[in-house]
DNA sequence: GCAAGCCTGACC
DNA sequence: GGTCAGGCTTGC
């Protein structure tokens, strides 16, 4: 599932192979996963940014200045592959992007649909970046801290509101409570200054050990050259309900916690109210 | 039936 | 305003 190190890894990906390329033509398959409207037709990719789980490509029709965006939002099990133009569609594909020179297209496809694509203007593009809350790579432990505070939801909650902290998804904010041994329940403004700082500490280590590896793939998640991440073998606790846990060797647990399956140790993760 | 991200809306 | 349940969607 494309959680910030997965959308990362796109954007690098994207960077690689389209920065500076010109857009031939754009074929929309299914209108209903797109937002707004543009015309890209003539534009050059100037520039491509990510906030959260966001990815914003940038478009520039002359010159330098930006001209129109394109606003992707991967949802769950969205992906962006450039293909070969002569290749067959696959099912669920919602998008095609023709580049003007070669002989490959940018494909987005979405079986669920929780994933679009919005084409806008550079103001309306930086209105959505700007109603996310600070990247969770960018947030500084001071600003993490100040987030938490008078939070009397589920810490486990609290990681997973894009407007508190941008890109933070199941699977790493299950990883990062692991890695700082903080019970997902625990209440947000409850923890304390330490252990904020220590939560603080491994979401960004679990981010980053997880961009340099291109991301999970648990299921769908693929980059732009088909190619699946390599974090999977690396998780310590999501999706190893009733295995040992690799530091105390007790069964890992699931339990749901604002609608979502949330993996831990019941001996490591203390919720910190008690004792 | 369950998983996910995100939006809407009900409730405090 | 904050918090969380519900619904969307489809493949397993």
């Amino acid at each position: 599932m494309p959680e910030l190190p997965e959308v990362e890894t796109l954007r690098r990906g994207l960077e690689r192979r389209v920065l500076g390329r010109t857009i031939a033509a754009v074929e929309i398959v299914r209108p209903s996963v797109m937002r707004g409207r543009a015309s890209l037709i003539g534009c050059r990719v100037a520039r491509l940014r990510r906030k959260g789980k966001i990815l914003q490509v940038e478009l520039s029709r002359n010159g330098n200045e930006i001209s129109a965006c394109a606003v992707i939002r991967l949802g769950m099990t969205g992906q962006l592959v450039l293909t070969a133009r002569a290749a067959p569609l696959k099912p669920h594909t919602h998008l095609c992007i023709r580049l003007a020179e070669g002989r490959k297209e940018l494909r987005f496809r979405d079986p669920r649909r929780f994933g679009s694509v919005r084409f806008c203007t550079p103001e309306e593009a930086e209105r959505i970046f700007q109603s996310l809350g600070p990247d969770a790579l960018e947030i500084t432990p001071e600003e993490f801290e100040r987030n938490l505070q008078g939070r009397r939801g589920a810490i486990k909650g609290w990681l997973l509101n894009q407007k508190l902290i941008a890109g933070v998804g199941n699977i790493y904010a299950d990883e990062a409570l692991f890695e700082s041994r903080i019970h997902p329940r625990a209440i947000a403004g409850g923890i304390s200054p330490e252990r904020a700082r220590r939560l603080h500490e491994a979401v960004q280590k679990v981010l980053q050990r997880a961009i340099e590896c291109q991301g999970t793939s648990f299921r769908d998640y693929i980059d732009i050259e088909g190619r699946p991440g390599n974090f999977k073998a690396r998780l310590l606790v999501y999706g190893r309900e009733g295995d040992a846990c690799l530091r105390c060797g007790a069964r890992i647990r699931r339990i749901v916690i604002c609608g979502r399956s949330s993996h831990f140790c019941p001996n490591c993760q203390l919720d910190g109210s008690s004792s």
